[in-house]
DNA sequence: GAATGTTTTCTACAACGTAGAAAATCTACG
DNA sequence: CGTAGATTTTCTACGTTGTAGAAAACATTC
């Protein structure tokens, strides 16, 4: 029977789990997962690497840890609109999550599969579902296909795909023979000053408009 | 000057690319990216591993080689059908590309933003939005929000968070106070049973539907 | 203060990516 | 043929990584 103290069991300094959290996602801010390392963070820290690896397992479990760290950051939603906004919220809060921590963000998307441990925003969107007249036998479906959108296009902006076109890239286009891929080489202009928010904002709309005319 | 005849500089054993391609992506199937290394793959290859980094210049490089020469297998779209279906049928390909080879197709998405290499499926996407209507401003932004959420679901998919629910997951969601989750807990057995091709199919509902609806 | 349990450090090992020098092999040309 | 130059492959070596296992430091309970 522990005691009623809230530390259970106290070692040496009592290193925090979320400090040593806290550190690592900055850390890995700094440093792209390339240049993570538990003996860097350990510097960092201030503690022997093994000290980290002992409160989180593996490498592997710091990074679940620092996954479900970010998730639980997200922001929650107005329950009083209606419920296009609120899923447009709930993505959008995805994006700056992303968007604030993108070398962090990549962890999610790994460690998805295990532990949907955050129930509540899922029930957010099922009522959403709901209210939008999604029958039972189809909401489970297009809830994980909402997520698994919107996390993709999360990744895709911070992945270097949704950007505008580099002049280089522009120019590679401009250089193709004349006919071949004329409606590419037309939209040149259009790609060179593409809006990454407009586009997550089109895909939402896609979404929501799509879930809209599915009942 | 080089010779005219076809390998430009030949070493010793004319070590090919391509079989190293090759052997590099049945060796990351069967590994896994953690598995992964330079020096098995020399092994497996049956040369110096040293000799593959000098074909790919680094690890890196030989990622990228092996995620675009799994992008080269994407099959192609009959131009005869109408434009939803050939939408339909690209994202198909993609999944199918996904599921063949899920530990290799990862590498797609992170190295998916240098290199729009192939210009002829993204040309082929802009020809269906032209069809469906999409004006010439919102149609870059549409063809990469389409290409982030189906890769995103392809992701989703072998990532493992588009796959039925397991049986401790449900308990799990039972397990919680009565009146917390209820869509949540109504909709366990239809997480149980869920069929990850109808959600790939909705998901593409929707983006279709939503682009026909958006002109 | 001794016993027990928890936390931190220390030490060591196998595996990794890859720089740089050396060797092996190919091609071109006399 | 042989020699010169270019290309490809191997060899050696270095610093870094994750982490197992033993030891040490500290906390708590009696």
């Amino acid at each position: 029977m522990p005691k009623k103290t809230s530390r259970v069991g106290a070692g040496p300094r009592s290193l925090s789990k979320d400090a040593i959290l806290q550190t690592a996602m900055d850390f890995m801010e700094e440093a792209g997962e390339r240049g993570f390392s538990v003996r860097k963070l350990g510097e960092r820290v201030g503690c022997d690497p093994m000290a980290i690896l002992y409160h989180f397992k593996n490498k592997d479990g710091l990074f679940r840890a620092m996954a479900d760290a970010l998730t639980a950051r997200l922001e929650g939603v107005d329950e009083s609109k209606a419920w296009q906004e609120r899923l447009r919220d709930h993505a959008r809060h995805y994006r700056a999550l992303a968007l604030g921590h993108p070398n962090t963000f990549g962890l999610i998307q790994r460690f998805l599969n295990t532990g949907i441990s955050d129930f509540a925003p899922i029930e957010m969107v099922h009522r959403a579902l709901a209210e939008a007249g999604i029958p039972d036998e189809t909401a489970p479906a297009l809830c994980l296909a909402w997520y698994a959108s919107v996390i993709g296009l999360c990744m895709g902006e911070i992945g270097g795909l949704i950007r505008p076109a580099t002049a280089g890239e522009a120019r590679e286009i401009l250089e193709t023979p004349e006919g071949q891929y004329p409606r590419l080489r037309a939209l040149t202009p259009s790609y060179r000053s593409l809006d990454p928010e407009a586009v997550f904002e089109i895909a939402n709309d896609i979404l929501i408009q799509g879930i809209a005319r599915l009942r």
